[in-house]
DNA sequence: AAGCCGGGGGG
DNA sequence: CCCCCAGGCTT
């Protein structure tokens, strides 16, 4: 596979990017650590919703041992409206790693550092060329579509197998003396420029050798198959106060959705069963007075599921021991929890 | 290869 | 309503 413009290609796209690029937190430091940190903040997830996070982030951890030891509760809060939050357990673990097996030196080379937690073959990439100046590809949504319009590639880009052909476009592509700025121009030009929908070619310094454009198809590609099939599930959710005007909470299982997280009691909605008497029957408590018979009723959207939440504000009293991941708390302790953003509406209900 | 894993912004 | 976002892990 050849590109005769490759050479012209490579210098508009780095040129414009140091003119154009945007002024970002971690593009202010080459410490690897921190880019790493930022790259994992970054995956499924939009620059500006990211930079808040960095920012207190780091602000916290300021070295990778201050993050190979944090307290996972702290970690979570850290993390809590992030979403995807086993990307911040699997970064601890990775981060632990380096710490412990490699002297707290981030790996340089590609074996190494994508035998870490949470590192794929886009993170790892990333790292090596943006922090060590490595010439590795660093494939991601934004390279894959701005490529598929370049270099007009057909292939499905929902298809894994896929992957490896834009790898090896940018290891054709890539400028090995600014091997960061170049995947960093990519991924900017793909923000920026070469949009999902929409791509202001007029304005692209690549368009001369876009064959996309040139055909006038730049809008119909890349090419995706995958198709989005959500869910439905309804909840009854408990406010549930003791007799000292504290919460049941229970933390969620270790694995799964929203591991580890913090939230008030919810029972799924079955036809046959009375939400009523599952739910004093797995806490073992005892319904005294329904204060408010519909507190709040909200949908809460993830990527394959939709939580149906009714919430009822219960007065409760327990008639024996609260299940091992279960417990009354103030609403200043409740604060101090991770918990998803689901269940953050509801606390500012309380308020 | 396909499913799971959050949340938000934009068309 | 839909799609997509600086993806990775598990099965």
């Amino acid at each position: 596979m050849k590109y005769q413009y490759k050479n012209e290609f490579r210098h508009n796209l780095v040129e414009w990017f140091n003119n154009e690029k945007r002024d970002l937190p971690w593009r202010h430091t080459s410490d690897p650590y921190k880019i790493w940190v930022s790259e994992v903040m970054l995956q499924q997830t939009r620059v500006d919703t990211v930079i808040p996070y960095y920012n207190r982030f780091l602000d916290k951890y300021p070295t990778i041992q201050d993050l190979a030891y944090a307290p996972e509760e702290e970690l979570l809060k850290m993390w809590e409206g992030l979403g995807y939050y086993s990307r911040a357990r699997n970064l601890q673990a990775g981060v632990k790693e380096v710490v412990e097996k490699y002297n707290s030196v981030v790996p340089d080379n590609r074996h190494d550092i994508s035998s870490l937690k949470g590192v794929g073959p886009y993170t790892a990439g990333a790292i090596l060329s943006i922090a060590y100046q490595k010439a590795e590809h660093a494939v991601d949504g934004n390279v894959m579509r701005v490529l598929s319009r370049v270099l007009l590639i057909e292939e499905d880009i929902a298809l894994p197998k896929t992957r490896k052909v834009f790898e090896e476009a940018v290891e054709m592509l890539i400028d090995e003396k600014h091997p960061g700025d170049f995947n960093q121009a990519l991924m900017d030009l793909g923000a920026m420029i070469c949009t999902p929908t929409s791509p202001k070619c007029l304005l692209c310094p690549v368009r001369d050798y876009c064959i996309a454009f040139n055909e006038g198809i730049a809008d119909q590609l890349p090419i995706k198959s995958k198709k989005t099939k959500t869910k439905k599930v309804q909840f009854k959710v408990y406010l549930a106060a003791d007799q000292k005007g504290r919460y049941l909470l229970e933390k969620r299982p270790s694995e799964g959705l929203l591991a580890n997280m913090w939230q008030f009691p919810m029972i799924e909605i079955n036809e046959n069963s009375m939400s009523d008497e599952t739910f004093k029957h797995n806490y073992n408590v005892e319904i005294k007075e329904y204060i408010e018979e519909q507190l709040l009723k909200f949908k809460h959207v993830f990527s394959h599921l939709t939580w149906e939440m009714d919430c009822v504000y219960v007065l409760v009293e327990p008639k024996n021991d609260l299940p091992g991941d279960a417990l009354f708390l103030t609403i200043e302790e409740i604060k101090t929890l991770p918990m998803p953003v689901s269940m953050l509406k509801i606390l500012n209900v309380l308020n």
